[in-house]
DNA sequence: AATATCGATCGGAAAAACCGATTGGATGAT
DNA sequence: ATCATCCAATCGGTTTTTCCGATCGATATT
């Protein structure tokens, strides 16, 4: 049986592949450029095979170098699943998280939820990353985060997920607007009308189609904007009208406007705000309760 | 950032669990009693929890312990898995190898030399690139490709090659032209000819009026094609003469045609087939066997 | 030519891994 | 109750490994 190599020895090896540079590889593994050096020689010594091409100017892998560094990181992350699985069950709300939010979700939600996390679990540290739907399932996937509050369904391979609670589209109209008139519209009201919504990427606009039953084409979409902030402005002027979803009502996006909103007719005109992990993830208990305190956090406030 | 857990200590942790046993298991794994009990309550120290529940009389792995342990083994396994992954590419002709190819080249040795590849090492995973010289140069600095395979020669900065064979060129005339009367021309009969080559870039077009001692003003170029069919076809039709390297007609790329071809009566009227490879790299020995291998591969076929 | 950068190497100090022997606690037999 | 047995934990000391700072050699830059 020949001998194995370490974790440390391959950790040393990912921080190589990472940043193209010993030195840089060093700094981020807490150790000196000769000690990681020494570590990934030691390594292609152990393995019998040329890693790493070492270029004086540049740090380049082998193609047998890039499937043990694949390897390698993967085990890593089984590790730190394995320290996790641990960490959590020590105490459900304790430890760290790394947890992605949508944009059209984050500013909503985080302030009450973080607000009252903090008074209940003080030593439970979330760390946040807001971005879009895709790039976050990316980063879950690369164990950059261990958990997304996101609106579903999004498509992802082998995540489980859990639904929170339903979150109401309304309609957005200037308070001059023909629609302003009733408190209730239907979806069909909608069609060839200047309908603002988000660029392409966040899953709001695709989810707000879907839910009216629009296409594309049945509406006109005069600009694209990059938040809702942006977009209530924008029919506050009378540009358009747009559809915004409850929980930025309820965050108070329209105050000092006087943008007038109208709930629609028809039942399930909402998205799904729901959690996503890894499926082979040890701590989906944990997650479970988060989902649990993050519906009660948000019934509440 | 919590330090990590050992293989060596998870190894340990999985022992236990498999003989029940400290001291079965330290025999097991080749150490001490002392040494494994040690590796296992530090393990549970880092980790924070307790894996085994030591009952004097047998020893009974906690809930979470059985966790572990199942996460434990399946990381030994990925581990090895990552060894025998090396192993294998410790062959000389096994693993993966990025080739680039000129598409002078390509069409014509690729076919019998990826064959006799698959037939003797199907374990080898050649992966092909087909571009012009300087972009496959580009790409070996960069680090996207192992080794090339062109006709030199062609200037490039820290690279080594070596020469496989050199492949002849043929004069390639319409059947009723005036040179192809003879089997044999010399290289001072095509001045003033209507000369078909590649267009701008493929090298081939600089080593065939290299070798024949021409210069552009030396010949009238009517149409500079993209592929040696093309210009094949060309000919067949009468616009003008070509030369062609040897390799193309033994891949039969004259067949069904009446296209006449001769032979220079000066030596050396060839381009130098061979690979090229990083001056750096460590794996030379290996190209150099590749090299071997296509020039048996090449000579036979 | 002088300078800067980068990875490899070396020598010594600090840390750890490891072993054999022993201890302590529990069990079972007498 | 006492003793013998079994087992993992602990202890002391030696060997091995790990790690660092300094330096080297090669390369690229000025």
């Amino acid at each position: 049986m020949s001998r194995q190599p370490t974790l440390k020895q391959l950790r040393y090896l990912c921080a190589v592949a990472e940043h193209g540079h010993f030195g840089q590889a060093a700094k981020a593994c807490h150790v000196s450029q000769s000690t990681l050096s020494a570590g990934v020689m030691e390594l292609e010594d152990l393995l019998g095979a040329a890693l790493v091409e070492r270029n004086n100017r540049q740090v380049i892998l082998s193609p047998l170098g890039a499937d043990v560094v694949e390897r390698a990181q993967a085990i890593q992350l089984e590790v730190e699943d394995l320290i996790a699985l641990c960490d959590a069950s020590a105490e459900p709300f304790a430890g760290k998280m790394r947890l992605g939010v949508i944009p059209t979700i984050a500013p909503f939600i985080l302030p009450g939820l973080l607000k009252k996390m903090r008074a209940e679990h003080p030593q439970f540290q979330l760390f946040i990353r807001e971005d879009l739907s895709e790039n976050l399932v990316t980063a879950l996937h690369h164990g950059e985060l261990d958990l997304l509050l996101l609106a579903l369904p999004f498509p992802a391979e082998a995540v489980d997920s859990m639904v929170l609670f339903d979150d109401e589209f309304l309609l957005a109209s200037p308070a001059d607007h023909r629609l302003s008139l009733r408190d209730t519209v239907k979806t069909s009201q909608l069609k060839g009308q200047d309908l603002l919504l988000l660029e392409d990427g966040h899953c709001l606009r695709d989810h707000a189609l879907d839910a009216c039953k629009l296409r594309d084409a049945d509406v006109s979409m005069p600009y694209q904007a990059t938040s809702l902030n942006t977009i209530v402005q924008m029919v506050a002027n009378g540009i358009g009208i747009t559809l915004l979803p409850r929980m930025a009502l309820d965050a108070h996006i329209l105050s000092g406007t006087d943008v007038h909103t109208a709930h629609f007719s028809e039942r399930g005109v909402a998205r799904e705000i729901g959690l996503m992990w890894r499926s082979k993830t040890p701590r989906h208990e944990q997650f479970r309760m988060l989902g649990e305190f993050i519906q009660r956090s948000y019934s509440v406030g």
